[in-house]
DNA sequence: TAAATAGTGTCTTTTAGACACTATCGC
DNA sequence: GCGATAGTGTCTAAAAGACACTATTTA
C-alpha cells in the first residue's frame, strides 16, 4: 500500500494543477438591509451578469495575504474584518477551466462601504439581499435597488449564501456585528445590524439587556447630536 | 483599470499554479475521549511525525469528490459524516512547494472507526485529544493511548484544533454528534459524546430534557442487554 | 439484600419576551 | 404643549441547573 500510494500522490502532483482565486463578498448596509458589492461582468463568461471581485493567488502568496490584496486593490481598503468563508470546487464552476476559488467574507463599517463605492464606481454597484426571516433558513436573492432580482455569475450566488448564512449564525455568539458599525454607535443601530441580519425585528428591552450584559460595549457618557429628538447615548466596543 | 485588471489576471493564470490537497481529520470516540487517526510518516519532510490522510485533488475531481475519495482509499469506508472545515494556504506550510490543502473534518461512528484502524492498521494508530474545558476555549494536543504528546507534522496541529472547535460549535445547534453514535443509542451515550467533545460534564435531566424536547430523537421501545445493571432504553435519530 | 445505573420530579435560578411606562430632545 | 425616539421597570414565560428521589436490572 505503501508504495502505491507515494506513485498515486507523485502522479497527482506532477500533471494539471488547478488554478487558485479568491474572491471577496463585501457586506456593509446600505440603509438597514445588509448589500454587498458587486460588478458587472464585461466579458464572457457570463458577461452581463454579476460577480463578486476576485483575483487569482500568487505562488508565494497566503490565501489570506491574497484577500487583502484584492480588498485593497479592488476596495481601495485596508480596514475591514475579512474571515474566510468556505472553498468552492466543483469541477465546472468557472467554463474556463478548473478554478478553485477560496471565499472570503469582509465586512465595511459605513465610512469603509462609502469608500469602496467611492474608490470603484463603474466595478462596484451596490446590491442589496432579502434574508428571509428566521435564523438560519432563508435563501438570499441579489436585487437591486429597485427591488428587480439581479443574475449572478458563476456560482456566485452560493458563495452570497454562504456569507449571509456565516455572518447570521456568528451573530450572536460573536463581535462580529461591530464590524459593521463605526466607531461609535447607538444601542439602536447595533440593534438596525442585528434586525437587518437576521431579517427580523428583536425586542428592545431584552437586547439592550443581553448586549450590555455581555460586557463587550462600553458607555461612552457622550451623545447623538444633530438630532431632532432625544438623542442617544453612543457606546464603543470594549477594547 | 479594466485592461490592467484583466492583465493582472492574466498573468497569474498562467505562471505558477499551487497543488491543491485534501486532508482529512478522522474523528472518532476512543473510550470516551475524542481521538483521531493519524499516520507517522516514513520519509521527509516531518519524517517521524504524525499527519493526516490526505492526497492531492485531482484536475477533473471536486472538492468533495476528492475527500470522499481519499476517505475510501485511506480508511476503506463510505459511512461518515464528510463537512469541509477551513482551507490552509500559508506559503510555507509545506515545504516541498507551494501546497494548499482543503481540511475536512470526517466523523466515524465506533463501528466505522474500528473499520477503518481495521482497514489500515499501520497508517492509522488512533491518538486521543485533550478539549480544555469550555465551550470554544482550550488548546487542542494530540496524546497518544498512554497520555505522551505526539508532535505533529506540518500545520496538522492547527487542523486538528480547528476540527475539535468546529466540533463544539456546532455540537448544541446541530444533529452533528449523532454522527459519532451507533443507529441505536441509549440518552447516556449521547451525553458522554457531547461530555467527550465538550470536556465537560452536564447536567442529566437538563442534557435528557433538551434532547427529547428538540425532537430530533425517537424511542424505539427496546433496550440494551448484557447490562449489570438497569438496561437503557434505545433510541434513534429521527429521519 | 446490595450495587449500579436508568429515569423522573421539583425547586431554584437565569434568561428572554411583552409591553407599558418615564425621560429628553426639537419644534 | 406635541411628536418622536431613548431608555427603564416589571410581569410573565421559557429554559437551564441542582439535586434528591424512584425504578429496574444483575449478582
Amino acid at each position: 500500500v505503501t508504495e502505491a500510494d507515494f506513485l498515486q500522490d507523485y502522479d497527482a502532483a506532477a500533471f494539471d494543477r488547478p488554478s487558485v482565486t479568491v474572491d471577496l463578498v463585501l457586506i456593509g448596509l446600505w440603509g438597514k438591509r445588509p448589500a454587498a458589492l458587486l460588478g458587472q461582468r464585461a466579458q464572457h463568461p457570463h458577461a452581463g451578469r454579476w460577480a463578486l471581485p476576485g483575483g487569482f493567488v500568487g505562488i508565494d502568496e497566503a490565501l489570506d495575504t491574497a484577500a487583502r490584496r484584492i480588498l485593497r486593490d479592488k476596495a481601495g481598503m485596508d480596514q475591514a474584518h475579512l474571515e474566510q468563508l468556505y472553498t468552492f470546487g466543483a469541477v465546472d464552476r468557472d467554463p474556463r477551466g478548473r478554478i478553485i476559488t477560496v471565499a472570503y467574507l469582509a465586512l465595511l463599517n459605513p465610512a469603509a462601504f462609502a469608500d469602496a463605492r467611492a474608490h470603484a464606481p463603474t466595478l462596484a454597484p451596490t446590491l442589496i439581499f432579502m434574508p428571509a426571516p428566521g435564523p438560519f433558513g432563508g435563501t438570499v436573492r441579489a436585487l437591486t435597488m429597485a427591488g428587480e432580482d439581479l443574475p449572478l455569475a458563476f456560482d456566485h450566488g452560493a458563495i452570497v449564501e454562504a456569507a449571509m448564512q456565516r455572518l447570521r449564525g456568528k451573530l450572536d455568539y460573536s463581535d462580529i456585528g461591530f464590524a459593521l458599525l463605526p466607531d461609535l454607535f447607538t444601542l439602536r443601530q447595533l440593534q438596525d445590524v442585528h434586525e437587518a441580519i437576521l431579517g427580523e425585528t428583536l425586542n428592545k428591552s431584552a437586547f439592550r439587556r443581553r448586549m450590555i450584559d455581555r460586557g463587550w460595549i462600553v458607555p461612552t457618557g457622550t451623545y447623538e447630536t444633530d438630532t431632532s429628538y432625544r438623542p442617544a447615548e453612543l457606546y464603543r466596543v470594549q477594547e
